[in-house]
DNA sequence: ACCCGCTCCGTTAGCGCTAACAAGGACGAA
DNA sequence: TTCGTCCTTGTTAGCGCTAACGGAGCGGGT
């Protein structure tokens, strides 16, 4: 008579794989986690008894014994929620991957000691290490608290960060470049740029790109007709007005983001300008508001589901480095990012209907209304 | 000699906590759960314990040992970035404080075959149950499926749910009734009325909501001008555009959610009309775009991340009851919704400037272009 | 006195997995 | 041969927690 297990769910075990592929549970753990030291042909036989009994290590058993990171905490602020979204889905595949759970809280204040404060109560109460996507991955206060604190830090979309960091981020300065260089090929040469929040060094980045893109093309980037703006819509309206009312305005504007780029197409619209063929406007970064507003935005995508993926895992390899005792080993990702050539771009004069473009689709729905 | 334990990570454990208050761990462990039949002395010197040692159980170790649920699954389909992430961070909270993970998947096919297999292959990998937000929540093949694997399922913001399943929604309803009562109030008789995607329950129940307070005012709503959307920006283009083409335009638009309401804006300011002074608009979700437009819209709000907590509570009370093997309860929780009254709604006829309103925040930014 | 039932709390035995060590074999160097 | 070393595998001992059970103490019905 076997006394059955105290509560014997269904789930296979490591010991029914192993029992399966005639080695011990250790085995079959050594193969599970990268194995290294295995002979071949025991590799395979647990790989089919894995595969035959569908089996999936449980990963609190995993954590518990090896004293695995549990939680790995992300603080946020206010970006844009589709900036959030596509980022959350990112990390919380990873830690899916890494068997850890993603803790999140948000930081609103912008005031230093009380974003110290937030830091403080957020790092002290269970997480082993912190992912700042932006804009808090520029926040000198929050930064220093956690590392007062000792808990690692992977800082997010940082323009240039610090040496002895944690980051990933895209390459802004190239990415920028290249936007205009599109724009220059089509034939613009009046080109306006609304300049992203001063406090990013992104922002900088971007600028910089526009510029040495000018240069390129033997346009004097001082002369570039310039607004500074704060990546919000409401700034991006404004500094579009301002672009708009020059004397002689461009007859494309780039954004430094889709927030300001679609209020370049709204202001543009209230002064029944078409977009692109009276004025082509470009954006950068390719959340869904580039695609919700009409017409569609010609835009710079980030890759931000892959970039929290890496952030979570250069800050678990850092824990793991840690853990055995080797020194940190500090490490910059730079992710590819990706030139999207949508429908509110255009050669400047260029009449709209009838162009055909490498576009993703051509608008199915109704509503071309203008 | 004390050998110390094999990897003794600083952590406090409940051991410790047992020591600290004289009892044995289990007691400490009753405590902590709620603890039933636990005299009130023993229970005080527990948490005192646990207070002063600031310990925190291991969720690894309390999964690993009670066989609880470690997986909850969400599956989504496109819905706005802003509702996701909204989303993604309450059930991220309440799975926190239970100590689950979030596996999260996408799924955007809209054709049933392809639904059913990409839900079987989610559900068959490791979740224990599955959270349906909108608009997956009305997918019957997804439902369908779930329930021949034989895994629970909470539905969110699903109008009208079967009896025997897990729900949680606002009353769309009610809602939409006092929103349409709020522009009654305000004096407009000729409201103009977006209707939501017709697959979605809850746009039949806005509807209804609307019709309703219409009549309680002795309008008549056959007579109110009526359009469909799809709760897209762009159906809500051409929904706006026929509104207002309409020979005896409305002075208000209700649109069943703010995708559409923005369009309705921007549709307004084309047609050279200002809002809310011509025209005033409303929508429904509170989504981020409310208040990244200008003006900010008045909306519903939905508690988006207060229902994705009570949807993974559901889910977890659904579990532990058939763990402990009690028949299942069915429920379906209804949560408080809120009128957000911003800037985009005022009296018929009413210049904009002027006005003073209990909204929340004037606008300080520049940018009153239009 | 006896039994029964109730409340409260401790003991035992794991949950599924892996770190640490040990053991056996292969192979080359001395 | 003999020792050391590397490679491969198994054994042991938990990680921190809780289900299940058992036992002590108390009260009341018979």
């Amino acid at each position: 008579m076997n006394k059955p297990s105290r509560r014997s769910r269904g789930t296979t075990t490591i010991e029914d794989v192993a029992r399966a592929a005639g080695v011990s549970a250790m085995t079959v753990s050594r193969v599970v986690n990268g194995g290294q030291n295995v002979r071949e042909t025991t590799r395979h036989a647990v790989l089919e008894a894995v595969k035959k009994l569908n089996y999936s290590p449980n990963t609190a058993a995993r954590s518990l014994a090896a004293g695995e990171a549990t939680h790995i905490g992300m603080l946020y602020a206010n970006p844009s929620a589709a900036y959030l979204s596509q980022f959350l889905i990112g990390a919380l595949h990873a830690a899916r991957r890494a068997g850890c759970h993603l803790v999140i809280e948000s930081c609103e204040s912008e005031d230093a000691d009380e974003q110290a404060e937030v830091t403080r109560r957020f790092a002290t109460s269970d997480v082993e290490g912190v992912v700042l996507p932006p804009p808090l991955s520029e926040s000198q206060p929050i930064i220093a608290e956690l590392a007062a604190i000792g808990i690692p830090v992977v800082t997010v979309a940082m323009g240039t960060p610090a040496e002895d960091s944690l980051n990933v981020r895209i390459d802004d300065f190239a990415a920028a470049a290249e936007m205009t260089r599109y724009l220059l090929s089509l034939g613009h040469r009046s080109i306006g740029f609304i300049k992203g929040h001063p406090n990013h060094i992104a922002s900088h980045d971007r600028a910089r790109g526009f510029a040495a893109a000018l240069r390129e093309y033997g346009v004097d980037p001082d002369e570039a007709p310039m607004e500074q703006g704060y990546f919000t819509y409401r700034s991006g309206l404004a500094a579009s007005e301002r672009l708009l009312s020059r004397p002689k305005p461009p007859t494309a504007i780039f954004a430094s983001n889709d927030d300001m780029a679609a209020a370049a197409i709204s202001v543009a619209h209230r002064r029944g300008l078409t977009v692109p063929g009276d004025l082509s406007v470009v954006g950068f970064d390719d959340t869904s508001l580039a695609t919700t507003v009409w017409p569609e935005l010609t835009t710079v995508r980030q890759p931000i589901s892959a970039m929290a993926e890496a952030a979570l895992e250069l800050m678990l390899a850092d824990l793991r480095g840690r853990r055995s005792g080797g020194s940190r080993h500090f490490a910059e990702r730079v992710l590819e990012h990706e030139l999207i050539v949508r429908e509110s771009s255009s050669a400047p004069g260029a009449p709209w209907v009838g162009r055909s473009r490498r576009s993703r689709t051509a608008p199915v729905h109704t509503a071309d209304v203008g």
